[in-house]
DNA sequence: AACTATTTATAAGA
DNA sequence: TTCTTATAAATAGTT
């Protein structure tokens, strides 16, 4: 077994078992009593959870506390490891948030100052096709959701006449058995 | 469904569950590229766990700092200032970029498959205000640039007149005092 | 997102 | 716990 090649079969499969393994997480919750926690992080990055009603923070926090033991044993010497930040590292990640962070404000409109007519114009154009993409995403969802509530209401009126028609079909059989003196349970 | 009130057939069950929720965990992380942790306190207290090779602790990290940057970002659209203050670990660090950055691509139109119709609305608002505002900034600049050129080239045409005049001047001077027998240097 | 053929998980029993 | 097997469920591939 490998990693999926194909991106977008990667992506189906990954839609596909995550909400299975969701569904299997929660039901061994549920049927064997057990407390769980399950957390999930695409390979872009998007973080996905399950946790029992206990909570996610009291699972971890349990799971910390049975671990503490076994890890102060095993290895005190690792401890300064991930507590601090190397000196050189940090400011180079604060600038990288500075930046994207300029970024986004580009993005929202503000902060344009600086700016002179060709980046603007750069700028405008990446919106606009932003924007054309999101507004067919949301035009492809707007419909999807209405043709899917549209086979809905037509399911509704079918259960309905079915329905009618059985209670129909019920009655008369009522009406032929009492005419022969047949009692129905309650 | 509900918890299996024999407890021999839950006990059993459990074991059963437990293996083939590992298989899924594990499958889903290799197929998917998935980072991936889960952890399952059987009823009697007995921990079991499973996490992708990036280790148990490294995902538990990655998990705190994500919900901590991602409250850290709703509360502090407004307000970057905090950022210096509180942050001072690497993986608080990494998710904040990590989640900047995917807000980004979501400016930019792309990564938006999680997105439900209220998500696309406001995405949508977002970048229709921020393309508008960006629109009145480079018109504003485009008209400034051009009254600019306007000026310019009315400063030349006004030079050029000068020179004109002068010339015609200078030629009269000339005309005068060559008459007079004058001679001018090369 | 829906369908279906196939694979896999699992409950029950031994 | 492990094995077996009938049945139920998950999922890959396809449209």
């Amino acid at each position: 077994m490998k990693r999926i090649e194909n991106k977008i079969s990667r992506q189906v499969t990954f839609s596909k078992r995550r909400l299975g393994l969701l569904k299997k997480t929660h039901e061994i919750s549920v049927l064997c009593d057990a407390d769980v926690a399950l957390i999930v992080f695409s390979a872009k990055g998007k973080l996905f959870e399950y946790s029992t009603e206990s909570s996610m923070e009291s699972i971890l926090e349990r799971y910390e506390s049975y671990s503490y033991a076994e890890r102060k044993l095993n290895a005190n010497d690792s401890e300064p490891k991930g507590l601090s930040v190397n000196i050189q590292e940090k400011p180079k990640l604060m600038s990288r948030i500075e930046l994207l962070q300029r970024n986004i404000r580009h993005y929202m409109g503000e902060d344009l100052d600086s700016f002179c007519l060709r980046e603007f114009h750069g700028l405008e154009q990446q919106l606009d096709t932003a924007l054309k993409r999101i507004r067919a995403r949301k035009n492809q969802l707007m419909h999807e959701s209405i043709s899917q509530s549209q086979r809905k209401v037509n399911y509704i009126k079918i259960s309905r006449a079915n329905l009618k028609q059985g209670l129909a079909y019920e009655k008369q059989r009522v009406c032929h058995h009492q005419k022969r003196g047949i009692c129905w349970p309650k």
